[in-house]
DNA sequence: CAATATACTGTATATAATTACAGTAATTAT
DNA sequence: ATAATTACTGTAATTATATACAGTATATTG
């Protein structure tokens, strides 16, 4: 999807603006309107320019017939079993997406992790739950990560970080803490956990 | 708000439809083609009907000009500590209200309410955390349930349930199960825990 | 360096859409 | 019993809107 100009996408900020404020998109005269333009063909032809460019479907004799593509940001991913290798937001792991709720929880969720096993049940994260994980939260001692070791990924809390040490520990006292040196193993902090959601009780 | 007959909000069903599917509200035609109607006018004046009524504003003058009015129920509201006495869902009792997203969580969510102590912990359901309660899901021995006993709420499993016992389990083997005479004491099961939210790990 | 894209003005027109007016008929409220 | 509401048909006019065509000027790309 090609970038949009500055003025086109000051134009699609005003169509969703219009959306969100009284429930149906602009016309050209509106468009027009808004932002000072003499003439409702100089909306057009920004529409249409938009339109290439995928962001919009402009549905053709219809009035205000101006259709927002599906932005996938719009939507975050829930990521099932992850395969070993890849990335963790591949294609193949997304078990579905959900829309991205308004302010449900933390804006700042870039995906959520269907948690496997009972690592984590002494602090309530149990087998299937989904954690929302954040890739930008800074992850600092204390924390709850999603981290990845020699290609498995795993849910932990951060205990210890250091140049040729990592702690990770399990909060279920059945389990050990893992213990790696980063120097010899291969491993990625993906990201850290900022909530927590229960589909069924 | 006076009461829509099934006409108008079979209309009314069709507008949030139209919105839903294409982003924008259907003109009169569009109404009268969906429904049968021989005449636009018809469509018109069911309009202006639900309008009367206030489900909806037109804009006069704007195409498709058809706003559908802040309905509360798209809120859910989130409980917190609940004053002794009256009903949960009384105005003081409500901390905030959260839009009703998409599919989260069930849409048979009919409020969240905060956990408050450590009583159910060894099922995941910890202090703070949002618990989304149904006052319409049956609630069946096994079920986590929000209950009232003598004027105080509390979320427990329901373990037995009969003429003049009744007895909740606390999921934390430090406490007792509540056994409660139904005849002797107040007793109220208003509702059955279906998903959980905790909005900081 | 020509072709294409960007960013408009200005005019015009077909058609999309609202909306008024005139009815009919059945049901519900006062 | 009468008025108001509900639920439409049918016609028509006004206005709202999309959209084509003809330009101008500058910036960007192949």
């Amino acid at each position: 999807m090609k970038n949009l100009t500055k003025r086109q996408e000051e134009i699609l900020n005003l169509i969703k603006a219009h959306i969100l404020d009284l429930g149906f998109p602009p016309t050209r005269a509106d468009i027009a309107r808004s932002l000072g333009f003499k003439s409702p063909n100089a909306a057009e032809q920004h529409l249409r320019a938009i339109e290439k460019k995928g962001f919009i479907k402009i549905l053709s004799g219809a009035s205000r017939g101006i259709v927002l593509s599906e932005n996938e940001n719009d939507q975050i991913p829930v990521i099932g079993l992850v395969a070993a290798g890849g990335p963790i937001l591949a294609e193949e792991n997304i078990e579905k997406t959900i829309p991205r709720s308004n302010n449900l929880l933390s804006d700042d969720i870039d995906y959520y992790l269907r948690v496997k096993g009972d690592s984590m049940v002494d602090i309530g994260i149990f087998e299937e739950d989904l954690i929302g994980v954040s890739k930008s939260a800074n992850t600092k001692v204390g924390s709850v990560v999603v981290a990845r070791i020699n290609n498995e990924v795993t849910v932990k809390t951060l205990i210890e970080m250091s140049q040729n040490k990592v702690v990770l520990r399990p909060e279920n006292q059945n389990y050990n803490d893992i213990i790696v040196n980063p120097q010899v193993e291969e491993l990625a902090i993906e990201g850290s956990c900022v909530a927590l959601l229960r589909e069924s009780i």
